[in-house]
RNA sequence: GCGCCCGUAGCUCAGCUGGAUAGAGCGCUGCCCUCCGAAGGCAGAGGCCGGGGGUUCGAAUCCCUCCGGGCGCGCCA
């Protein structure tokens, strides 16, 4: 018996055979597609449609010619389909029980391998989530966080060799605020009265830092200049905040390849570097004192300044170097930046093609997340002070439910985020629905017998598969694989978390019309291996999410 | 003014390259545990898919236009 897969590719040959022997029509591409309504099979197909026109003939009558010439009089395409209509145009099919039963043998053979594509050797480098090194992370840095994340674990399941990236924009004049804010707090410990910079960082996270510097220093920097002081505390301050960014980042489950110091770029000469590149391409001048790069050949509104009339280079020149940096060394470069960066986006792409890498660079944009609470919009600038910070939410709701729910959006919608929702119900989280799942299967696997399941696992007592319930879990579970593709065509991560709670219903569902320690063995054996071939896929796509696939959970109380 | 994103059920959002009666969760109304975990299942109510044109056999999806909301348009980062 062929794979579901397999079955398609055969009968997409007789189907345009069959259309060129009646119609003579040979240019056709047959589509198929899982239809909405269970009730029109596990495939349709709408060529008839196309082939109206040439035809002369309604849809409707051209369907049920090709299902007459192709299907029913082909034994061997027979065997496969157990049902096929021509209703309304389209051709539905429904396959064996058996194609299903192939994906089932696969899902068990690959265990917590299955979805997954060999290495193909493209090597991507994925840069998101990157912050200004003055405060800790916030609740909006989650979702690209999450988004992110999640995108390098579907790129590498899919073969790629993924390089993640974080940018510490430590380089700018931010940084010298900081320094200044961090210096009044240091002082106001020996000093209440000592003031307080008027575009400070007023946030309360500065005073542990501060105080720990008084603890090393004393008053050791009271009487200082401040040419002494500001490149120190700016540096401290730093080291202090990203090391803490660091920890929330790791705390989220999120590994980075490379924390990336702009200043770093600047002191190592990567950044002059960059500029040279572009001056022996002769895409820079000069004007009024400053360097220009000619970014209007390559799309954009007008040139940008690389180098201003100060001599000091701008945050977009730091990124020339950088990006010039990354194209060398990566196929692929996708940069998921905030929806402060739209203006930005096409000078990013002329830095690519400028160097000669067009199309090697893609730029996503995760929308903004509006913060809620109770209905109301809370205000988050950093100089109002009132700050969520993403250690907060991950108190309140845990890494899991986070990970997931940021995830589970579309990266360009924009996003009200309720936090009351999200600290009171988060039960109500869908990844609780979906672990669940993960759990159910594990408690009933613990209830079969060890030998028996072992046989189940072998994946050769399936054929008794072929309730409505089965067959929906186990189409889904032939998508997996696809899901995961279009995770990364489309760097379209929420995806997956859609799949995650699909598939999870889907069991449910199956568990509430079948049960799976049935009295009939065979029944039995068949059910076990479905239930732990979706526990598979459960767990590995919970394992890209970045959720945990709990054995067990905790029993809800009763009202 | 120019550019990008969004507008779909009371709320938060899906709807992949145009397909059949537009979906899910939460909330709401009913059922279902002498049986594998009720954080579950089943059933129901709830929609001029922002408005108007157009293309098409067929439009939530593509094109134009208008209206709403958000965000960008620095020698800031």
């Amino acid at each position: 018996m062929p794979t579901p897969e397999e079955a398609l590719v055969s009968i997409d040959r007789v189907l345009r055979d069959a259309a060129r022997a009646r119609y003579g029509v040979t240019d056709l591409t047959v589509t198929f597609e899982a239809p909405r309504r269970p009730e029109f099979g596990d495939f349709a197909t709408n060529l008839a449609f196309g082939l109206a026109k040439a035809a002369r003939s309604a849809p409707q009558q051209i369907a049920e010619r090709l299902l007459d010439d192709a299907i029913a009089s082909r034994p061997e395409i027979a065997a496969l389909v157990v049902d096929a209509q021509a209703t309304a145009g389209f051709i539905n099919l429904r396959l064996a029980p058996g194609c299903w039963q192939r994906v089932i043998e696969r899902a068990l053979a690959d265990g917590s391998r299955y979805g997954e594509s060999p290495r193909n050797g493209q090597r991507i480098s994925l840069e998101f989530g990157s912050a200004n090194p003055t405060g800790p992370l916030v609740v909006v840095q989650g979702r690209t966080l999450s988004i992110g994340a999640t995108l390098a674990a579907a790129f590498h399941a899919c073969g790629y060799d993924v390089f993640t990236e974080w940018i510490i924009n430590d380089a700018g004049g931010q940084v010298e605020t900081l320094a200044r804010s961090l210096y009044a707090r240091y002082r106001q410990i020996a000093d209440p009265s000592f003031p307080f910079p008027e575009a400070g960082y007023p946030g309360e996270y500065l005073l542990p830092i501060a105080a720990s510097l008084r603890e090393e220093f004393g008053a050791a920097y009271d009487a200082a200049d401040e040419s002494i002081w500001l490149p120190l505390f700016g540096t401290r301050g730093r080291d202090r905040l990203v090391a803490e960014q660091q920890r929330t980042v790791e705390r989220f489950g999120i590994h980075y390849d490379l924390w990336q110091s702009e200043r770093e770029l600047h002191e190592s000469g990567k950044v002059l570097a960059g500029i040279e590149r572009l001056r022996e391409l002769g895409l820079t001048y000069e004007n009024e004192g400053a360097l220009y790069f000619r970014a209007t050949q390559f799309g954009d509104d007008k040139d940008r300044v690389l180098v201003k009339s100060d001599g000091k280079p701008t945050y977009y020149c730091a990124d020339v170097a950088y990006h010039y940096e990354k194209l060398k060394r990566a196929d692929r470069v996708i940069d998921l930046l905030g929806p402060d960066h739209h203006g930005y986006i096409e000078r990013l792409r002329g830095i690519a093609t400028a160097f000669g890498y067009e199309g090697r660079l893609d730029v996503a944009i995760a929308q903004q997340v509006t913060l809620l609470r109770g209905g109301e919009q809370v205000s988050m600038s950093k100089r109002a002070g009132e700050i969520i910070t993403l250690d907060t939410i991950l108190d309140e709701v845990g890494v899991d439910a986070a990970r997931f729910f940021f995830a589970m959006l579309a990266t360009e919608t924009p996003l009200a985020f309720d936090l009351k929702l999200a600290t009171e119900q988060s039960t109500e989280n869908p990844v609780y629905y979906v672990q669940y799942g993960h759990a159910r299967i594990a408690s009933v696997l613990r209830n079969a017998d060890a030998a028996e399941l072992a046989l189940a696992r072998r994946g050769e007592h399936l054929a008794p598969l072929a309730h409505p319930s089965e067959i929906a879990l186990m189409h889904r579970i032939e998508d997996y694989p696809h899901v995961l593709q279009s995770v990364v065509s489309s760097l379209s991560p929420h995806r997956l978390a859609r799949y995650a709670r699909d598939i999870a219903a889907d069991f449910h569902a199956f568990y509430g019309e079948c049960r799976i320690l049935a009295e009939n063995r065979d029944d039995r054996l068949a059910r076990l291996a479905l239930a732990a071939a979706t526990q598979h896929v459960l767990a590995n796509a919970l394992r890209v999410l970045g959720v945990s696939a709990p054995e067990s959970m905790d029993r809800l109380a009763a009202d």
